[in-house]
RNA sequence: GCCCGGAUGGCGGAACUGGUAGACGCAAGGGACUUAAAAUCCCUCGGCCGCAAGGCUGUGCGAGUUCGAUUCUCGCUCCGGGCACCA
C-alpha cells in the first residue's frame, strides 16, 4: 500500500465537492405539496468584508440540520442572501472614496465565496441582496400601506440620537444607554421622525411567547419584560382652582387613600401651565432644563438622586378630597403612562424617599399581616400585600379585591377606568444616513406630507452621491433626488431625506426567500404558504430583542395586509454561543482573532466544521482551541485511512450480513446499532452535535480496534462495510466532503447526497450481557456480567452471593434489597 | 436592586425519568517504530494512602429529603447575561 494513496487530500476532495454540488445545483428545490417541508435559517449577515468563526458557527449548525433533514425525507428550504444596507458601507465610503454600493457587492462576492468553501448546502438560487431596488422596493409598499391603515405615522418627539453614527436609533438599539452599534453614548434630540405602531400589536406580541414553545425561555422572558404590560387604572385628579384634570396611570389602585402628593413629569403640559406667570414660573423653568441636561449627561445605569419642585399647583383626591400638591419630579417619565403618578409613599419605595426628602406625608393604608405601620415610624415603603385600612367603605377589603373594587367605584362615578400599559414603545425608523431603503414620502408646503403613490415606486436610492468628511448623509443635500413635484397639487416640494432602519430589510427576509423572483408582488403567495413559517431559525442571542421582535410584528401585520397566513414567523429558535478565545470574544482590539480562511487552508473545511461542532454544545459559548483542531483533523485522517486502506475489500462486499455472526461481528453489529440510535436522538432532540460526534468516535474506536493488526479474530467484511457506510453516513451533515468522497470511494454509484438517514434496529443494539453493580449500604462493592432481564429474585441471589460484597454485609442483618432492574442491586445492611 | 442562566479532572465537555461520576476529545507522562524527526500506534492519567489487591475521598459551599443526589428542596458564595427610577 503506498502511502500516496492513503494520504488525505482535503483540498482536492473539497474542491472536487464543492464544483459536483453547485455545478448540480444539488440544494435547489420548489414546492412540493406531497411531501414534508422544513425551512432552516441562519440568520445572514452583515456583507462586512469576511466571514468570521461567528459565522462559521453558525452556519454549520444550520448546514448540519439541513443536510439531516434532507436524509430524513423532508423538502427542505435552505437559502441565504445578504443583510447588505448599514452604515459600516457608508463609513468605508468615506475612508475610502470608493462608493457603498461596491463596497458591500465586492464584499458579498467575496464572503459567497467563503460561505462556498465551507461546503454549506443552500439553495443560491435563492440569494438576495436587501440593498438591491427590486428588494427594498416591497418595503416602501408595506410603508405606505401601514400609512393607510394608521400603522406609520410622523411625529416630533425626544429621540435616542448617537452622535457616531450621526442618526437616531429605536428603543430597542439602545443596549445599556449606548449605541447597539458603535457603543457611544446615546443623547435625547427633538425631533421628526417616522414610527410604526408596534404597540397596537404589544398584546398579541405577548401572548404570542406562550405560544412559542420552540424558543428559549430566556429569550421569551427577555421580550415579555421588553413588552412590559402592566395592569392598572387611569385615575383623573381634578386640578384645585382649575379647568384640567390630571389623569395618572396605576398599576395600585388600593392604595389611593394613601395618596399625599402628585408627581409629574418635567415635560408634563401641566407643569408649565401652572407656573406661568407666577414667581414660581423661573425657577420652575430652570429645574425643567437642569434635570433634562442632567439625564443627558447620566453615567449608563446610574441612577440620578431624586429631586423635584413644588409647581404651585394642587389636585383632589376623587376619592377622600384631600388636596394633594403637584411636584415636578426628576424620575417620572413622560413617555411612560400618562407622565403623571399619584405618590404614595407608604407604598411605594421611590415616593417614600421623595416624600423623606420634601418632608410629604407618609400615610399607609395598607396593613401586611400581623403588623400596624405607622406614617412616622415607617423607614421603608410597604409594596407587599395587606389589607385595607384607613380608605373608607374600602377598608378591610384584601389588596387584591381592593384593586377591583376601587377601580369598579371610579369607573361608576366616571374618573376612572382598569387600564393595561405597555414599556413597548412605537418603533422609530427615520435614520439620517444614505445607504438605506429612502421612505417614500414628499414634503409639499401647500399639502402637507404626501406618500409617493404606489405607482411611482420604487423611490431608488441615488447612486450619483459624493461623501464628506462631516459623516452627514449626501441625501440631504442632493437636490436632484430632494427636489421633486407634489403628487397633490404638482407644485414643488421636497422628498424625505432620511432611510428606514435596516432592521425593516431582516424583518421579513425570511418569506422573501420563499419566492426570491417575484416580481409584481412583494411575496407570492402560493410559495409562501407553502415554505413558512421557517421551522429552524438559528442566530446569536444578542437578537433576543431587536430583530426578533421586529421580525414577530412584522409578519403579523403582513398577515393583517394579507401577504402572509402566519401569525409567528419562527417555530423554533436556536441561540447559539459566542466564539471565543483565550475566554474572550475574539476582537481585534485582543489580537486573538482566528481567521476561518487560514484555518480551511490549513486544514479544510470538514475540520473546521467538525471541531466546530463538537468542542461544545451550540447554546453555550465555544472556546477555539487550536490543539482541538488537530484532534478533530486527525480522527478524519484516520477514517480516511481506514477506508484508503480497506478499500478494495468495501467495493467488493456487498453488504449481506453473514449468517452467523461471530463474537466479534456482534460487538461491531451492536456497536452500529446503538451508534445510529445516539446520533439521531442527539440531533432530534436537542442539536447536540458534540455527543453524537462522539459516539460516532466510539464507534470508529470499536472499529479500528476489531480491525488491528493484533486483534485475534476479525469482523466478517459485510459488518466492517456496513459500519463505515455507517460511519459516514453518520457524518455526512457534519463532514460533507469527506463523507462524499469516502462513499464514492466505496464503489457506490449514488452520491450519498440524498441518501437515506440509516435506520436503526433495537433488536441489533441491544447487549447480550450488562455490567450489574451490586452496592452495600449505597457504596459500589461489586459487579456483576449478566444477561439482562434476569428476574430480581435472581439478582438478589447473584449479588448476595458475591464473596466481596459478603465480606462488606459481614454479620450484620440484610434489611433491604433494592434491585433496578438490568442496572443495580443495593444492600441495605 | 430585580429577573434569568451557570459552576463537574490540568483543559473543552459527558452522565436516560434520582441508580457505576468523568463518555468523547485535548493536554501531560511513559513506551514502540525511525539514523533522527514528523506522522502513526500502544499504555497511564480526579485527589490521598498502598508494592499490590484494595481502601478512603471527590461534581462551588452548608444543610435537608432518599436505600442511593452532579441530578430534587432550602440557604449561601462566585461567574455570566438581561432589565434598570416603567408608577
Amino acid at each position: 500500500m503506498s502511502t500516496h494513496q492513503a494520504r488525505y487530500d482535503f483540498t482536492a476532495i473539497e474542491e472536487k465537492w464543492r464544483h459536483h454540488w453547485l455545478e448540480n445545483k444539488t440544494w435547489r428545490v420548489a414546492p412540493d405539496p406531497a411531501r414534508k417541508k422544513y425551512y432552516v435559517l441562519e440568520m445572514f449577515p452583515y456583507p462586512s468584508g469576511r466571514i468570521h468563526m461567528g459565522h462559521v458557527r453558525n452556519y454549520t449548525i444550520g448546514d448540519v440540520v439541513a443536510r439531516y433533514r434532507r436524509m430524513q425525507g423532508d423538502n427542505v428550504i435552505h437559502p441565504m442572501g445578504w443583510d447588505a444596507f448599514g452604515m459600516p458601507a457608508e463609513n468605508a465610503a468615506i475612508k475610502n472614496s470608493t462608493h457603498p454600493a461596491q463596497w458591500t457587492y465586492e464584499n458579498i462576492d467575496y464572503m459567497r465565496g467563503q460561505l462556498q468553501r465551507l461546503g454549506l448546502s443552500y439553495d443560491w438560487d435563492r440569494e438576495l441582496a436587501t440593498c438591491d431596488p427590486d428588494y427594498y422596493r416591497w418595503e416602501q409598499l408595506f410603508f405606505l400601506k401601514m400609512l393607510e391603515k394608521g400603522l406609520a405615522y410622523r411625529k416630533m418627539t425626544t429621540v435616542n440620537w448617537c452622535q457616531t453614527c450621526q442618526t437616531v436609533l429605536a428603543n430597542e438599539q439602545v443596549i445599556a444607554g449606548s449605541c447597539w452599534r458603535c457603543d457611544q453614548e446615546v443623547t435625547p434630540r427633538r425631533m421628526h421622525g417616522w414610527f410604526l405602531k408596534i404597540t397596537a400589536y404589544a398584546e398579541e406580541l405577548l401572548a404570542g411567547c406562550d405560544q412559542l414553545p420552540g424558543w428559549p425561555e430566556k429569550v421569551l422572558t427577555m421580550q415579555r419584560n421588553w413588552i412590559g404590560k402592566s395592569t392598572g387604572a387611569e385615575l383623573e385628579f381634578q386640578v384645585a382652582e382649575r379647568e384640567e384634570k390630571l389623569t395618572v396611570f396605576t398599576t395600585r389602585p388600593d392604595t389611593v387613600f394613601g395618596a399625599t402628593f402628585m408627581s409629574v413629569a418635567p415635560e408634563h403640559p401641566l407643569v408649565a401651565e401652572l407656573s406661568r406667570g407666577t414667581e414660581r414660573e423661573t425657577k420652575i423653568r430652570d429645574f425643567v432644563k437642569r434635570t433634562q441636561a442632567a439625564r443627558r449627561h447620566l453615567q449608563t445605569g446610574e441612577e440620578a438622586p431624586k429631586e423635584g419642585i413644588f409647581t404651585g399647583g394642587y389636585c383632589i383626591n376623587p376619592f377622600t378630597g384631600a388636596k394633594l400638591p403637584i411636584y415636578a419630579a426628576n424620575f417620572v417619565l413622560m413617555e411612560y403612562g400618562t407622565g403623571a403618578v399619584m405618590a404614595v409613599p407608604a407604598h411605594d419605595q421611590r415616593d417614600f424617599e421623595f416624600a423623606c426628602q420634601y418632608g410629604l406625608p407618609v400615610v399607609p393604608v395598607v396593613q401586611p399581616e400581623g403588623e400596624k405601620l405607622a406614617g412616622d415610624t415607617m423607614t421603608a415603603a410597604h409594596e407587599g400585600p395587606g389589607v385595607l385600612a384607613d380608605s373608607g367603605e374600602f377598608s378591610g377589603l384584601d389588596w387584591e379585591a381592593a384593586k377591583t373594587a376601587i377601580t369598579g367605584r371610579a369607573e361608576e362615578q366616571g374618573f376612572g377606568k382598569s387600564q393595561v400599559t405597555y414599556r413597548l414603545r412605537d418603533w422609530g425608523i427615520s435614520r439620517q444616513r444614505y445607504w438605506g431603503t429612502p421612505i417614500p414620502i414628499i414634503h409639499c408646503d401647500q399639502c402637507g406630507v404626501q406618500p409617493v403613490p404606489e405607482n411611482e415606486l420604487p423611490v431608488v436610492l441615488p447612486t450619483d452621491i459624493s461623501f464628506d468628511q462631516s459623516g452627514k448623509s449626501p441625501l440631504h443635500t442632493l437636490e436632484s433626488f430632494i427636489s421633486t413635484a407634489c403628487p397633490a397639487c404638482g407644485g414643488d416640494a421636497r422628498r424625505e431625506t432620511d432611510t428606514m432602519d435596516t432592521f425593516i430589510e431582516s424583518s421579513w427576509y425570511f418569506a422573501r426567500y420563499t419566492c426570491p423572483d417575484s416580481k409584481d408582488e412583494p411575496l407570492h403567495r402560493p410559495a409562501a404558504d407553502y415554505w413558512l413559517p421557517v421551522d429552524q431559525y438559528i442566530g446569536g442571542v444578542e437578537h433576543a430583542i431587536l430583530h426578533l421582535l421586529y421580525s414577530r410584528f412584522f409578519t403579523k401585520v403582513l398577515r393583517d395586509l394579507g401577504y402572509l397566513n402566519i401569525d409567528e414567523p419562527f417555530s423554533n429558535l436556536l441561540t447559539q454561543g459566542m466564539v471565543i478565545k483565550d475566554g474572550a470574544k475574539m476582537s481585534k482590539s485582543k489580537g486573538n482573532v482566528v481567521d476561518p480562511n487560514e484555518l480551511i487552508n490549513k486544514y479544510g473545511a470538514d475540520t473546521v466544521r467538525l471541531f466546530s461542532l463538537f468542542a461544545a454544545p451550540p447554546e453555550r459559548d465555544l472556546e477555539w482551541n487550536h490543539q482541538g483542531v488537530e484532534g478533530a483533523f486527525r480522527f478524519l485522517g484516520r477514517i480516511h485511512r481506514f477506508v484508503m486502506e480497506h478499500r478494495e475489500t468495501l467495493r467488493r462486499t456487498d453488504g449481506e450480513l453473514p449468517a452467523e455472526l461471530s463474537q466479534a461481528d456482534r460487538t461491531l453489529h451492536r456497536k452500529i446499532h446503538q451508534t445510529i440510535r445516539k446520533v439521531g436522538q442527539d440531533i432530534d432532540n436537542s442539536f447536540q452535535f458534540n455527543t453524537a460526534i462522539s459516539a460516532v468516535m466510539e464507534l470508529s474506536n470499536t472499529l479500528f480496534a476489531l480491525n488491528a493488526p493484533e486483534a485475534e479474530a476479525k469482523p466478517d467484511p459485510a459488518v466492517n462495510c456496513l459500519a463505515v457506510q455507517t460511519i459516514v453516513t453518520l457524518l455526512f451533515p457534519m463532514v460533507p466532503h469527506l463523507c462524499a468522497e469516502l462513499w464514492e470511494e466505496m464503489g457506490h454509484a449514488k452520491p450519498l447526497d440524498n441518501q437515506d438517514w440509516p435506520r436503526y434496529d433495537p433488536e441489533a443494539a441491544k447487549e447480550d450481557e450488562i455490567t450489574m453493580v451490586v452496592q452495600v449500604k449505597g457504596k459500589v462493592r461489586g459487579r456483576l456480567q449478566v444477561p439482562p432481564g434476569l428476574p430480581e429474585e435472581k439478582l438478589k441471589e447473584l449479588a448476595l452471593a458475591d464473596d466481596r460484597v459478603k465480606g462488606f454485609i459481614g454479620q450484620a442483618p440484610v434489611r433491604k434489597i433494592i434491585v433496578v432492574p438490568d442496572k443495580l442491586v443495593n444492600i441495605v445492611i
